[in-house]
DNA sequence: CTGTTAGCGCCTTCAA
DNA sequence: TTGAAGGCGCTAACAG
């Protein structure tokens, strides 16, 4: 399966009759000291011979692979595909690639680690809960390591969701309706994040005077929300669900749906979280909390293309969250 | 931002006071003459240092990088998640991570292509359209590009589904039900797969004397499902309608979808394509024509693991699919 | 503007 | 079993 060996530079600068030097500066992006002349012997001379400069090789001498890595669970996770889609869009159109890590576990940081092997990539964005800050640059040799999902230290950069707004909002919606007694389904209560999330649900419950009736443990995912619905209104009806996932609240939803086409639980309302693009369609139409991705996105690339210098400590960037009101609210 | 520098084997030899060679030869995950005192001091002068091999180096002498290209249009277009999570999961349990490269048109091809720079990758997975064969190779130095998207040229491995089985299967339930008169909703025509696929609808309509009613053009998204659904009815109403992606069935059946919890279109029956995990929801049950994924992946893995060698010429390897019977069937 | 030189970090001869 | 030497493909630094 072996084909015939790629052209090196050292082939093209024989071929123009110039120095691998003057090759490398004639091919070269940006404006180096390079006649006309052979530049464009050097040009002609790459078509023919079909060149293309071997980057792996060339970020040896300069340091910098153009490569980018991406630390997720499973794909599912990324709990926004949109999101996924216009980042991994935005880091190509700065000629860049992305290297998706798939982590799955803490035993699999671990494994990654002991492999001792590492790809010395410009970057990390990192949005699996599996893995922290120190483990994260122990893992890639990169200096840049963005994190993004709430456990990240005063050594590297951070953008999270500031979801006290969001969260606010929702149950004020709530409250303006009339709700007094409330269900809350959360996700795995190991993760910061989701702590973090639960604390401002809490606080939100009591600064609208509505009562807690019970905390539901699921695990984020519709298969969850599903199996735990069918008790959910045992020991006390509650006015309103409110999941901290909206695959949660579609599980949820898929139990409890009424009538078409209202398509909205007849007994409460229903609160979801991240807003996926899935709950535009009439299937699903779940009020949820979201946040302004392409604002989200935008961040990261700034901390991408303009790295900030020297061994800061650094504050984690805030970005907003918003109630995204729809039927079931 | 710069930390210091990463240790190099040269910093672990030198600690363990062997040479270069030495370390290398005990590093190696291979068996390698290397005394077990030697080894040893290695070893722990390696932890010492926190040294971790630069993949990026050795594949300059060792020509292997472990990088496996995925070529996808949109992230969305990952028509299965789970398929794309499952090949993930199983690429890096080889010890090869994956570059995630979104093409999302034609034109992205030719840019990348005269960017005129390459990853010498070990293999590139192409799933998206937007690619043939010899572009691919062109794009990649790699010798390994298989072809998932039925693009392929003899030169190089491919694996499709075999719809024929699938869809035969499909209308034959429709047939066996009463269906006299289909519609056929499609993606894109200029796809070679499409064409192929509109070919065996038509072929498994003849050949159970369903009528064809009309044919007509969506895009495989929810969206353009939801914007056709309207017009569906007229000029003929069909007993059932056929569509090529389960994507555009959704779009179709929150039009028609009427009573909880039946969930499906009243007026004919509705078929989908690509039996999406997402069907298992009881808001979407659409009969829908699949194939074993996990099948799928082992193909690919095979390829990956025992590369055909030479310059062989290839036939397309065959997935069979098959029909999944849901409610709106 | 140009060519030479000296590495980047690693591995693989090869001779000892 | 070991170490020295050479080279993978490329570019930065340096003279000219």
């Amino acid at each position: 399966m072996r084909r015939k060996a790629a052209p090196t530079i050292s082939d093209v600068a024989a071929l123009a009759g110039v120095s691998r030097a003057v090759a490398s500066r004639a091919l070269s992006a940006s404006k180096r000291p390079v006649s006309g002349d052979k530049r464009d012997r050097v040009l002609a001379a790459a078509a023919e011979l079909g060149y293309r400069v071997n980057l792996l090789a060339q970020s040896l001498t300069t340091k910098t692979v153009n490569l980018v890595a991406v630390l997720v669970n499973h794909i599912h996770d990324l709990s926004d595909l949109d999101l996924f889609d216009l980042l991994l869009a935005e880091i190509q159109a700065g000629g860049r690639q992305v290297i998706l890590v798939r982590v799955g576990s803490t035993d699999k940081v671990e494994e990654f680690l002991r492999q001792g092997v590492a790809y010395h990539v410009d970057a990390a964005l990192v949005f699996s809960d599996f893995a922290d800050a120190a483990t994260v640059r122990r893992m890639f040799r990169s200096d840049l390591v963005i994190m993004l999902n709430g456990r990240h230290d005063h050594r590297s950069p951070a953008i999270i969701p500031d979801e006290a707004v969001g969260i606010g909002q929702a149950v004020a919606d709530a409250a303006a309706k009339g709700v007094k007694r409330a269900s809350l389904v959360t996700g795995r209560a190991s993760s910061l994040v989701e702590q973090a999330r639960i604390g401002l649900y809490r606080r939100a419950f009591q600064f609208h005077d509505i009562q807690l009736l019970r905390t539901w443990q699921g695990d984020y995912s519709y298969r969850s929300g599903h199996a735990l619905a069918p008790g959910l209104l045992d020991g006390g009806q509650p006015d309103a669900v409110f999941c901290t996932s909206d695959a949660m609240a579609m599980g949820i939803l898929d139990v409890f749906r009424t009538d078409f086409p209202d398509n909205r639980p007849a007994r409460f309302r229903l609160y979801g979280f991240d807003n996926l693009s899935l709950l535009d369609f009439e299937a699903y139409p779940i009020s949820s909390i979201g946040y302004d991705k392409a604002a989200y996105v935008a961040r990261m690339l700034r901390l991408l293309n303009e790295p900030p210098a020297g061994e800061g400590t650094f504050a984690p960037e805030l970005v907003p969250t918003r109630y995204v009101p729809r039927l079931t609210g």
